[in-house]
RNA sequence: GGUUCCGUAGCUCAACUGGAUAGAGCAGCUGCCUUCUAAGCAGCAGGUUCUGCGUUCGAGUCGCAGCGGAAUCACCA
């Protein structure tokens, strides 16, 4: 048990002894003393203030007298305001050195046997290439995942892709008119890009000929409704929905092209899934659930013959979820995929990793799933939605070209971590490791910037300034961490073992102690971001460890001290901040190098 | 117009879920490399936490009203 939760417990006793006040015993009624005050441990009373019936800083006196005796830890308290500032033993934070220091798996707790967390995130269109949107929806996801695994709990990660519909037919329409057969092989550029150019050609024509039309005399909307190559789409679709064997080979050939091209963007940001879905098998799904809807009565059929749920007691609209025609809407599938996954994985809980434009999409499948249809799975949803990455021009558009490539974005990335180090004279690497730290550095300090921010906000990225490698950034953390083992490798050269047992009597004091109280709080931030579903937590940690350790080592000789047993227990400070750095990174999806 | 989210230093972001004097980085200015890695450290300057009212021992945090921004309110996904 952790000291804050063990205090809070003799705190209830001590609280019901005094006062006869009964309180839930709570870790967070226990904080870290700030710096600025002498403890370790503070607790406010004015809580109780009023039910003791005393000043604060009597209740405070009392209440501590009675905690130090009841506690060995505890070794004394001072009361400032109402705020008890209680310290403790030396010895204690020295066992949670000799315990952590050498611990690969700090931060890590053991997996349990429970249901899993499924979650996806991802979930592109196949018609374009990945951007900086599907950058902060990957990122999130797979540090989400990260940290739910460290947290102990089984995760599924899953992907959803959107690989039929209008769109795609809009890119095939434009490759057969005016491809000439180009390939990926042939063009030598990325299969999700080359179709994605042919969206854009689409586009292109599509605009000429509804120009033509309007000169035509047609209005606008006649012109969008009957540009030849739109109507040639809609026929497309038409084909592929009927099953049509040259349009699916040809959907076939276009969409492997796109997922090579995906698979490579995929492993370049470091992530993975267990399962992918298409939406070409699910799409269909979900007919099974509004019949049911319909039969239990919660779903009403409309005169004209389509299927919608009312939702305005519950504050939304009335929602369409069969179209008069009988097919499916964007709500029938993920109806029907929430239940796949359920009967698949058997999930305890569903995260959706989707952007806040869909929050009202996610109320109604939570309220229709869990209200209307009684599904136990509807209540188990929960819907990750984070906020937009804009421009300084405002949002992305990928008609007006403003869009950032993901690809594009990795490689600038690597080339500004490139010059950087050069222009920092380090040119003692090997060609390979260079690219590697290139790489590392590069794509730390993109995922960083974006993970440090709360995924509920809207976030700002300026192309025209390159993303930092100074201050708070990856490069920061990355380099305290190659630092550390610089150290490390210079105790190993001189025979020093840090993995030696500490002598007694010896204890971290002034800035030892507050990097080894920091540390002591990992396991404790890991959890709260897991709760919280926010990397941002801790990237917050990280940097602020990383910060606090600079400190540290600008001030005090660590391999320059010369009494070796000091000398020992700066290396193991060490040691675990490399340790916690790494793995906290980790749960970002950012790798720390030996050297940099 | 309804609903939801956001509003903190010039800029980008924090603030342990209601606790002590609101903190970092960038940008600006000052110092520190004959070396445990200067992608670092120390310092200066920068604030009516959008506004007002309320809740209580205590509010950047909770409630109400207003202002500003974003998203959404499709038989698109």
């Amino acid at each position: 048990m952790n000291i804050e939760l063990a205090l809070a417990e003799e705190l209830k006793n001590v609280l019901h002894e005094l006062y006869q006040i009964d309180i839930q015993a709570d870790a967070s009624l226990v904080q870290p003393t700030r710096k600025e005050f002498e403890g370790d441990l503070t607790i406010v009373v004015f809580p109780y203030v009023k039910l003791a019936r005393k000043a604060p800083d009597m209740v405070a006196k009392e209440i501590g007298d009675r905690l130090c005796e009841r506690m060995d830890a505890l070794t004394g308290y001072n009361v400032v305001k109402g705020y008890l500032n209680l310290s403790v033993a030396d010895g204690y934070w020295l066992e949670r050195l000799r315990e952590g220091f050498a611990d690969e798996r700090y931060g890590l707790f053991a997996q349990r046997e429970e249901a899993p967390v499924l979650i996806e995130y991802s979930s592109p269109n196949t018609n374009k290439p990945l951007h900086l949107g599907h950058v902060r929806n990957n990122l999130l996801g797979h540090s989400v995942s990260q940290i739910l695994m460290a947290c102990g709990h089984p995760v599924v990660q899953v992907n959803l892709v959107n690989d039929r519909g209008i769109h795609i037919c809009k890119s095939m329409v434009a490759w057969l008119r005016y491809g000439n057969g180009e390939t990926p092989e042939s063009a030598n550029i990325k299969g999700d890009h080359l179709v994605g150019n042919y969206y854009v050609v689409f586009d292109k024509h599509y605009k000429e000929e509804q120009a033509e039309l309007i000169a035509k005399g047609l209005s606008e909307e006649e012109a969008a409704q009957q540009a030849p190559i739109m109507l040639e789409a809609r026929e497309m679709l038409r084909r592929w929905e009927a099953g049509d064997p040259e349009v699916r080979a040809l959907w076939e050939k276009m969409n492997q092209w796109v997922y090579a091209g995906f698979d490579a963007t995929y492993a370049r940001l470091g992530i993975h899934f267990d399962k992918t879905y298409y939406e070409s098998n699910t799409y269909l799904l979900g007919k099974s659930l509004v019949q049911e809807g319909l039969d239990k009565g919660v779903f009403q059929r409309h005169e004209d013959g389509s299927v919608r749920v009312n939702l305005t007691d519950e504050g939304l609209d009335e929602k369409v979820l069969l179209r008069k025609d009988g097919t499916s809407v964007y709500m029938t599938q993920d109806l029907g995929t929430a239940q796949l996954r359920y009967e698949e994985f058997h999930p305890g809980k569903m995260i959706y990793v989707v952007g806040n434009e869909q929050n009202y999409h996610f109320d109604v499948l939570k309220l229709v799933l869990g209200k209307k249809l009684g599904k136990p799975f509807g209540d188990s949803i929960y819907h990750l939605s984070y906020g937009m990455v804009e421009l300084p021009s405002g949002k992305m558009k990928s008609r007006e070209g403003t869009v950032v490539d993901a690809d594009d974005l990795m490689d600038d990335m690597f080339e500004e971590a490139k010059q950087s180090t050069e222009s920092l004279g380090k040119f003692d690497f090997q060609p390979d490791e260079a690219a590697a730290l290139y790489e590392m550095v590069g794509l730390g300090a993109l995922k960083y910037f974006i993970l440090k921010v709360d995924p509920a906000k809207n976030m700002l990225f300026n192309p025209a300034e390159s993303i930092d490698f100074n201050g708070n950034t990856a490069p920061f953390i990355q380099y305290t961490h190659a630092r550390i083992r610089s150290l490390l490798r210079k105790a190993a050269e001189q025979s020093v073992n840090v993995a030696d047992a500490l002598p007694d009597g010896l204890s971290p004091e002034g800035e030892e102690k507050l990097i080894v109280k920091k540390l002591y709080q990992y396991p404790q931030v890991v959890l709260a971001a897991g709760e919280n579903l926010s990397p941002a937590l801790i990237a917050n940690y990280v940097y602020d460890l990383a910060k606090q350790f600079n400190h540290f080592y600008q001030e005090t000789p660590i391999m320059r001290e010369t009494d070796a047993a000091k000398r020992l227990l700066r290396l193991q400070i060490s040691q675990w901040v490399a340790n916690t750095l790494r793995n906290g990174m980790k749960l970002l999806g950012i790798d720390v190098p030996e050297r940099m």
